[in-house]
DNA sequence: CCATAAATATACCGATTGGTATATTAAATA
DNA sequence: TATTTAATATACCAATCGGTATATTTATGG
């Protein structure tokens, strides 16, 4: 059963989370909070340890969100030379999605906790490297399936399409223009063509 | 001649600036400043008008010394297509180089200002958007040396160029590992050699 | 060397910060 | 419905925030 404190719990994350992963951890204040919410701090301090632990559970809140919504759209084949294919896809309509989200939470906790909050860092680099996991393990199984050339560094593509995918976010996202995130998915799109393909 | 308030804000901005491109706006507080230039409030607000007056000089102050070194980098060659290597060459020692100044200035404050500070985010846009053309400049110089293919879209390739390369920062950074800026310009270069080269 | 101006230090302001102890209210159980 | 417990609100804390007015020191020009 669902106590009523977690019902709370959920509802100050769904509403909190977007405005720690838009302004940061330091930049977000228990005010901003409380005012968001229409909650007072005993009921923010009653479901969270303190600010950074309701900052975390922001984070993870966000994530889980989002690869809840790629996993989802990778069901849409299941060839791994396909499922490629839907990850540019998927981010392609990612400046419009994630700014539901308040920005990727990715680059911008990553970036916000460097030097600042190593419990979030550290956080950021284990969602990372599972996405990063996962690409792997689809291009390997394209390998086993035919699909993908032997040749390819599994590992290596996966932290290639990373870097780029971020890249893209973060000149679409500081540049306000579409046009990155479009432009990479499509040289990534080409780069599997050619370079992956069978 | 150089009065003692032009050698004490300069003084102040070679303390501060890498304070504010690690923690962000928010994150550094004027006592963080006071504390590491060991000056007080007085002189600090004596040479800048706020502390937004003083974050702005900051960004600028580290974009130029980034700017100027790559500036000089480039000097080594006349080639257009000689420069774009120089390119990918000085970023290959840019983790180490970009410590020294907090970080990448374009992408900490990119997203540190996004949603927050609309005068830093108007900076940003502009040293990208500078940089962007000088890419630019050099490819259609390249082209009209007859070194660089024609076919070649030269807004297109900087912007491409620029988008990878802070894609590699920000995974280099948030992973505390130099692969990615590596990889990142071995990929670039293959890129060079492939579609740009005649 | 003195008078003036420039530069910096000091002391203070109200507002806000994250956090807590306690009072109050709402929910669950018997 | 009475009692207990869970959940939330209130009121407060010391510390710190950005900023300013004024006092003091340092530099400069006659």
């Amino acid at each position: 059963m669902t106590t009523k404190a977690e019902l709370t719990s959920q509802y100050i994350l769904e509403i909190v989370a977007p405005i720690f992963n838009k302004n940061g951890y330091a930049a977000t204040s228990l005010s901003d909070v409380t005012k968001a919410t229409g909650l007072t701090k005993g009921a923010i301090y009653g479901n969270f340890k303190n600010k950074e632990d309701l900052a975390i559970a922001s984070f993870v809140f966000t994530v889980k969100n989002m690869l809840k919504r790629i996993g989802e759209h990778l069901l849409n084949s299941d060839s791994p030379i396909e499922k490629l294919y839907l990850i540019t896809d998927f981010y392609r309509n990612y400046y419009d999605y994630s700014k539901e989200l308040g920005g990727c939470p990715v680059l911008n906790i990553g970036v916000d906790a460097n030097n600042q909050n190593s419990l979030l860092l550290q956080k950021v680099r284990q969602v990372i490297e599972r996405i990063q996991d996962q690409v792997t393990t689809i291009v390997e199984e394209g390998i086993e399936a035919g699909e993908i050339s032997a040749e390819i560094n599994a590992l290596y593509f996966a932290r290639r399409l990373d870097t780029m995918i971020q890249g893209a976010i973060f000149m679409t996202y500081t540049m306000d223009d579409d046009f990155y995130i479009q432009d990479t998915m499509d040289l990534i799109d080409r780069m599997i063509d050619n370079e992956l393909k069978i």
